[in-house]
This record gives structure tokens, C-alpha cells and sequence, in this order.
DNA sequence: GTTGTATTGAACCGTACGGTTAAATAGCAA
DNA sequence: TTGCTATTTAACCGTACGGTTCAATACAAC
């Protein structure tokens, strides 16, 4: 089996590339808000967007790829399933960037410190 | 001045999306990672990676159209800075969805006492 | 001026994306 | 069986994406 075809400069496309790239589409976003309040079939899913079904197949496929939605069946049914916990490292990639960025600040804080203490020096020594 | 070209469907392309987008490529990512520290000019910015700088240009003009960098002139150097804010819209709707997410639950505790409660009306009726 | 450095623009390439329609598959129901 | 419903696959279309190379621009320095 073939896989899919990754492209040479994207080989080894990381989870968090894919998760951020499913949700980088308001109709995803809008069905994995759905999900998030009750499991439902794809024709259920589909129903609020005036686009084909099979839209909406390719859209659940991004999600499931993403594993941001799993799916079962019953009968002719395949109802859909989110797990929230796919979600968690594009969060933490986030929460770990606001760390970078305050840690910035407070080498900022160090560095105006150090400017008012070798302010302070110079006026003593004035 | 025509605009960027955009398809009928993608019409009024969202800023959540746009954010989305621009963070679903770990080129990007690394470069704002890298920005996060501080400021640095885009050959600065590019060194670490083994692309061209024309295609280091692209990633940075994405990042910049969705507000997460923006750029100054200082002689021939096109300083780039990172605005953290930019990031809020998307972690804020992963917030959200937390919430829808974490109120499913609550849902289901709601059903899981009331079929109890039956239960034990049932239990008591026998 | 000319030369050198930093950055962008233009044109191109191959694949991905989001959409469509039409046909195929899977399972229930008569 | 035949038919109905739910969903996916296949083939196609136009634009976007990430990359390239080569040329152009902007500014500094000589």
C-alpha cells in the first residue's frame, strides 16, 4: 500500500502540523464544535453546511487524520466520535510559546534592571 | 488593485483560520520559536534553516498577513518582531472548545443521575 | 558613480486543498 | 430479490502552498 504521497519538503509531516492544519478551516472548526456536544452521523454533521457530503467526508477525513475524531458504525451509520485530547499538544505548543514570550520580557526587566543600576553607579560617581 | 485572489468558497477568509494556517507549518513555528527570543533580521532568521531565503521571505510574509510578526526598516535590514496577541484568537477558541468540551461531560453526569434517580424509583415501586 | 549586502519579486514546478458531480459500496427493510 | 438510506470513491476543476532559480530593488560603503 502506497500511503499517501508526502511531498519530499514535507516528509515526516508532524503531528502538530497536521492538527494545526485541520483546524485552520471554519466548516472543521464548526463540526468539531458540534461534536463536542453529542456524537453524530455524518449526514447529522453535515446538515447545518450547504455543501456536498462528500465535502463533509473529506473535512471528517482531515479531522480523523488529525485524530481529533474517531468513528464507529452502526448500521449504515458511522457516527462520529471527538477526542478532545488530540487537541492537547497544538495547546501546549501554544502555552509553551507564551513562556518564551514572557521569558523575554523578563530578560527585558533584567536588562532595564542593569541600565538603572549602572545608572545609579555613574551618578554616585559623578 | 485586485486583491488577493480568493475562491468563491474561501471567501471572507477568516483571521482564526488565517492563524491556524500560518501555525500549521513547523517552519514557521520554529521561526517564531526563534522570534519569541528576539528580534532578528530575516537572513538572521533564516540561517538555521537549509531553505532559500526567497521561500524564508514567503513564511514570513504568511506570518506577518496573519498579524503574528510585523516588520520594520532599519537600512537595508527588515527587522522582525513577534506580536504575541496574535496568537490569542486561536488559543481562545481552543479555550472554548475546552468548555463545550468539558460541559459534554457534565451532560452526561446530568443523564447518568437521572437514569440513577429511575432506577431507584423503579427499585422502590417493585 | 560602483560595488556589496539584504531582501523581495517573478516565473515556474509538483502536490495539496476544498469543492463539485456521478457512480459505487454497505447495510436495513419490503 | 428489490429498493431505500447513508456514506465513500473516483474523476475532475481551479486555486493555494512550499519550494526552487534568477532577476530586481533598496540601502550602505567605498
Amino acid at each position: 500500500m502506497r500511503g499517501i504521497a508526502v511531498p519530499p519538503h514535507r516528509q515526516g509531516v508532524d503531528h502538530l502540523s497536521v492538527t494545526f492544519a485541520a483546524l485552520a478551516d471554519p466548516t472543521r472548526r464548526a463540526m468539531l464544535a458540534q461534536l463536542a456536544l453529542r456524537d453524530m452521523s455524518v449526514g447529522e454533521l453535515a446538515e447545518p453546511f450547504d455543501i456536498s457530503l462528500p465535502a463533509v467526508s473529506k473535512h471528517l477525513k482531515v479531522l480523523e487524520h488529525a485524530g481529533l475524531v474517531r468513528r464507529s458504525r452502526k448500521a449504515q451509520y458511522r457516527p462520529c466520535r471527538i477526542d478532545a485530547e488530540a487537541m492537547k499538544p497544538a495547546v501546549e505548543w501554544l502555552g509553551q510559546f507564551a513562556l518564551l514570550w514572557e521569558a523575554r520580557f523578563d530578560r527585558l526587566e533584567d536588562y532595564l534592571a542593569e541600565l538603572t543600576a549602572k545608572e545609579r553607579k555613574r551618578g554616585r560617581r559623578k
